[in-house]
DNA sequence: GTCTATAAATGGATAGAC
DNA sequence: GTCTATCCATTTATAGAC
């Protein structure tokens, strides 16, 4: 087999698919220091040691480099969910949960802004980058699940309350933690809520 | 007095300031078109019947035509907030502000980007526009302070609840109403909790 | 105040040599 | 795959005639 000897279509693949992660990484490296439109191809390259042209061997347009950070970044987002240690209470649960996402929005605005708002003109996530949008929130579906609430509207008004305490805390106080400190006074407020709904 | 016998200085000040409101009204139409960062100076000229280097002589630069966008929103926010008819019941109260507000966002994304999030890069708004964001927020303040809700983090938890709603609804079914119609049981919801914490 | 002309820079993207 | 060179469109902003 010539083709897999010193260098097979897998190690071309393996290194295709590793300068794609490095591109996607410097991305979002730019992003976080001058904002989610705030650069170009041309910085891209110089960062990962790359003239802008040859970025086409990876990637067709730029949207698709906005894609494939918003799969990273779900990936990322879902990695640090998987973390969260379970727990029996229904409120330490959500506790945790909402601090691991008000977290994870605080540590870098950008990416919030991307994964959470629609803010790039011209970009919409392909439906395999969306389908990882979707496995997220059908984990937190799971979860509301798990403590008796199925109705989609109990968990829209929990995504409405933890997405309202990371936009105002980005809006607001950037890097400060005005809002993000009142994740458990939320939590309380809508455990007694849903708790009346269920009785 | 010749100054003012046929077009004297108030003359010229006024039209200044109508085609200035021409500008940014303008301005808004393409914003709420092509998105907030999706039209140029030409184009707006295009809309007001000028060339681009022409708006120089209304403003200093692009920036400046944002902030008086931001001002002139937050001035029909107030507007609309003023009509809200008043009630003894908090209930009423709140759901009809939330409502307005919700309304209003849904009625243009880009106005509610611009006005509630920080996603024009390198745009802040100037302190007199800011002072108008201040006073809406002031009203909210006033209103929440006639129930007996005194505590910044009382005006915190609601501001952040509408503001998760409208977020939700624009990033997730935008032209929908899919958590505008939450408004009356997050009202529900946040004034049970808050009864309990005045008690 | 408005215009033409243009600066000066940047953007994404392509052609073709190597 | 990577490069140089370049295209072509676009941006904000300025200079100077009228």
């Amino acid at each position: 087999m010539v083709l897999t000897e010193l260098g097979g279509p897998d190690r071309r693949a393996e290194r295709h698919a590793r300068v794609r992660g490095d591109v996607v990484a410097a991305a979002w490296e730019l992003a976080s220091r001058h904002g989610l439109t705030g650069f170009g191809l041309r910085e891209i390259g110089t960062v990962v040691g790359m003239r802008a042209p040859s970025l086409y061997s990876y990637f067709p347009n730029k949207n698709a480099i906005y894609d494939a950070m918003f799969a990273a970044g779900y990936r990322d987002f879902q990695a640090k969910i998987a973390e969260v240690k379970r727990s029996r209470s229904p409120r330490v649960s959500l506790v945790r949960a909402a601090g691991t996402y008000l977290e994870f929005c605080r540590a870098d605005p950008a990416r919030h802004q991307l994964l959470f708002h629609r803010v790039v003109p011209g970009f919409e996530p392909s439906p395999e980058s969306y389908a990882l949008a979707v496995d997220v929130l059908d984990g937190m579906r799971g979860l509301l699940a798990g403590m008796g609430l199925h109705e989609q509207r109990h968990l829209d008004l929990w995504t409405a309350l933890t997405a309202g305490l990371a936009a105002q805390q980005a809006a607001n106080d950037p890097g400060g933690s005005r809002w993000t400190a009142l994740a458990e006074p939320a939590v309380d407020m809508y455990l007694a809520y849903v708790g009346t709904e269920l009785t």
